[in-house]
RNA sequence: UGACUCAUGGUGUAAAGGUAGCACUACAGAUUUUGAUUCUGUCUGUUAAGGUUCGAAUCCUUAUGAGUCAACCA
């Protein structure tokens, strides 16, 4: 055992404990189990990562089961994309895919052995009728007239509602458990309705589904689930969870809550991301500003950024609001490693090298990425002509500015040193071009010239430069918790979450990059750019996946 | 004002009665042909009040605050 491995979490102690005293021989079985109706985020990420990790660590495996007992809101459509995601984010569930509409049949049985029992009835009462009998927290239920009906008549009743005799709505199972019970949960709650959709799978083989609580936790016991991971909301389902479990006589699966993931200027239900997509308020469900894992999958954030980082924002019981500022910590600490450098200019200057002879065109070596030696290197262009950045140039710079200015000097990243020597300006006074001489003998790699220039800049020869469009993402909300503020989550929304640059110059190696199928960059001194699948090679579309610390230009 | 759960720096998470640690953030400094990376350092914390104990973040009591629950959703 590592170091790192004696810092357990609550539920990893659980397992530890379990394997310690043998319970079911040791075996460690997990699920991932998905309602097919949505796209998985990155709080879903959080849950994949934990219960894939645990088996993992543990010896164990995971089940990826589709929780799908409501046909009115589960499509197939979903199905693919949950897996898709759940591969892209690195992990293998082999031929572990199960159905909770797989079990239709035992879960009924279940049913039937309940009411054979005396604990389960059909109640012919309306939802409301249900709700307004069921009393509050601090109010015992008033029994239905239809309680105490003979085992004989639920059982008639259930096979007929099995058979599609009765209308939706019309009757129901419910538990016999507990109409006094603090816990609303346990007061004679509905095991299955009546619902004439067809099921995706099944088609029109039922007509009778069970409830959540009573497929769940049947499910995980039918496929021997040890830890049953899941939400801080279902703390209160957990006593008729057991309850179910224990009456009808199945393997004990347990059920373990831990709290969800939480960002903040972000939302993360599905209800509201749905919104967002249905009123076109974001381009889709893979919009690089959602919180999607297909969304972060196309602003180029990577699967181990993700990976390392639900490991850090731990595991624990407590409610929490997780910092942006940790997920873009992550992520740039993969990109850091993986992304090829390459120089786009995203507001260009011109600038004219005087002395560099005007039709001379050489092609210097730059690295792919300094941070890894095998990354290999790649060709720029350099000529009289170039863009450097209009933010790299001063005419009056405050202290403690380091880039060009007028009579001042600056190195061109792999390039050669210049000194500007002249600025020329437009009809509003804004600089328009800059005139400097370089210093041949300052050459990349070969300098001898002695000059030491206070900093380094991107640049793009002008000739050769593509023109790229830039997509500047930012976060979707200007509030840390955009569902409790007053009103509409919507009104809180950015506006400026998406800013498009199409004038930025980039690199021609871009393009061959691009080919190559080279996904990840690195703007030098920008950002962390990847190409957007909009992109054709005449056409290069980046995505601005998280910017570069800059301590720079904090203080303003 | 019912039940269940939770409470440690700005954020997140450890410490199983014995030095309050780690990560992120922020701020300094060093290195740097990216104001990035890397390295070093600094700031800030046990919700409150009692009790048990030689000793309490940890155990007990009470208070306070927060979350969840009264869907034929999951």
């Amino acid at each position: 055992m590592s170091e790192e491995n004696k810092v357990l979490n609550f539920i990893e102690e659980i397992v530890e404990d379990d394997i310690r005293n043998n319970r079911h021989g040791g075996r460690i079985l997990t699920r991932f189990p998905p309602e097919p109706n949505g796209y998985l985020h990155i709080g879903h990420a959080k849950s994949i990562c934990l219960n894939f990790g645990l088996s993992m660590k543990y010896g164990g495996k995971t089940n990826l089961r589709f929780d799908d007992t409501n046909p009115v809101t589960e499509e197939v459509e979903y199905i693919e994309s949950i897996k898709d995601d759940i591969k892209w984010l690195g992990f293998d569930w082999g031929n572990r895919e199960f159905f909770a509409s797989d079990y239709f049949q035992q879960i009924f049985n279940f049913a039937v052995n309940l009411i054979k029992q005396g604990k389960a009835y059909v109640d012919d009462l309306s939802s409301e009728e249900i709700a307004n009998l069921k009393g509050s927290p601090t109010i015992a239920g008033t029994p239905s007239p239809h309680r105490d009906r003979t085992v004989e008549e639920n059982l008639t009743l259930f096979e007929e509602m099995r058979q599609g005799k009765f209308k939706e709505g019309e009757k129901v199972l419910r538990a016999k458990i507990d109409l006094a019970s603090p816990n609303m949960h346990m007061r004679d709650p509905i095991m299955y309705r009546i619902l004439f959709t067809p099921h995706h799978r099944t088609g029109k083989e039922w007509c009778i589904y069970p409830m959540y609580d009573f497929a769940h936790g049947q499910s995980d016991s039918i496929e021997g689930i040890t830890h049953s991971i899941c939400t801080l909301e279902f703390e209160n389902h957990r006593p008729l969870y057991n309850w179910y479990i224990d009456n009808i006589g199945i393997f004990p699966s347990r059920q373990i809550e831990f709290a969800r993931l939480n960002l903040n200027y972000t939302v993360m239900s599905k209800r509201k991301l749905l919104q967002l997509v249905k009123e076109n308020l974001v381009s889709g469900w893979d919009d690089p500003r959602m919180p999607t894992i297909r969304g972060m999958r196309r602003r180029g954030y990577t699967a181990l950024g993700l990976r390392n980082f639900a490991t850090s924002v731990g595991i624990a019981k407590r409610n929490n609001l997780i910092e942006l500022s940790l997920l873009e910590h992550s992520v740039r600490e993969d990109l850091n490693k993986i992304a090829t450098r390459v120089m786009v200019v995203s507001d260009p200057l011109r600038v004219e090298i005087l002395n560099y002879p005007k039709d001379k065109l050489e092609w210097l070596q730059v690295e792919n990425n300094s941070e890894d030696p095998n990354s290999g290197k790649h060709e720029i262009p350099f000529s009289a002509t170039i863009f450097i950045e209009q933010e790299d140039y001063m005419d009056n710079p405050p202290p403690k500015f380091f880039r060009l200015t007028k009579g001042g000097l600056a190195r061109l990243k792999s390039a050669y040193i210049i000194e500007c020597v002249d600025v020329e300006y437009d009809e509003l006074g804004k600089v328009s071009s800059l005139k400097c001489n370089y210093f041949p003998e300052s050459k990349s790699g070969s300098d001898t010239s002695g000059l030491k220039p206070k900093t380094t800049i991107h640049w793009v020869e002008s000739n050769h430069a593509l023109d790229i469009s830039l997509r500047l993402y930012d976060r979707l909300f200007t509030v840390e918790e955009p569902d409790k503020q007053e009103g509409d989550f919507k009104e809180y929304m950015n506006p400026n979450s998406l800013v498009i640059n199409n004038n930025a110059k980039g690199e021609p190696y871009l393009k061959t990059a691009f080919l190559d199928n080279v996904k990840h960059f690195q703007f030098l001194r920008k950002a962390y750019y990847v190409f957007d699948q909009d992109s054709t090679s005449d056409k290069l579309i980046c995505n601005r996946t998280v910017e570069l610390k800059d301590t720079f230009s904090k203080p303003k």
